[in-house]
DNA sequence: CAGGATCCTTTACGATACTG
DNA sequence: CAGTATCGTAAAGGATCCTG
């Protein structure tokens, strides 16, 4: 445990790099299940902009989390599906899930 | 792991509210091991800014994670520690390293 | 349908000076 | 030493319009 150091460059700095802000987790988790295209990731996260959806998306791709393909068909029709590595995320997922559960229950006895 | 549901109040975002954002997961986690004064974590923490560290241990404090002990000396002397449930994230800041290790391992063998 | 471009607001973050 | 107050910048996020 003591191996973390916060450095410049510490696993939790990296972690937050790659999937830290409001929205990527919400939409590598939608992605765990299976491919959806942009429509479909819209429709689960009615919340967020279209700008910020692609956007994101797109930092997903290029850091290797996400994978976008191209059916080159019209209408488009793009599908985003998650890498090895973005699969990885979901114990993250999990634990977050469980960490959330644990506090809410903590405060409902305090108060 | 379907019964997440992005809604207003998920578990993650419960989660993101909680320790999202560029520091709070850094401070937590400096206080696993044992409480630290104000001008401690500064130096465990060399880039965050005075301003955002107490900014963001009054906010752990509100939210219930951490603990802020005045000794009432003077000099001043503080005291920051975890609760119970500022405790529980450790297993969430474990998880992040192991994505992180996997992650630059997967990269570095892709390129 | 997917997404680019533009403009705008809001929040996060930071530097610095000051106080008991 | 542990903060507060103020001011400023940078980044995140969002609304809207437009296009192949």
């Amino acid at each position: 445990m003591k191996s973390i150091r916060i450095t410049n460059r510490c696993p939790i700095r990296t972690t937050l790099e790659l999937v830290g802000g409001k929205w990527k987790l919400l939409i590598l988790f939608q992605l765990m299940e299976k491919p959806l295209r942009l429509s479909e990731l819209k429709k689960q996260i009615p919340d967020i902009s279209e700008k910020m959806l692609i956007q994101e998306l797109k930092t997903l791709v290029e850091s290797g989390l996400a994978i976008r393909r191209n059916f080159g068909e019209v209408p488009p029709r793009v599908e985003y599906s998650l890498t090895d590595t973005g699969r990885a995320v979901l114990p993250l997922i999990e634990e977050m899930r469980h960490f959330a559960l644990f506090y809410e229950e903590k405060m409902v006895k305090k108060g």
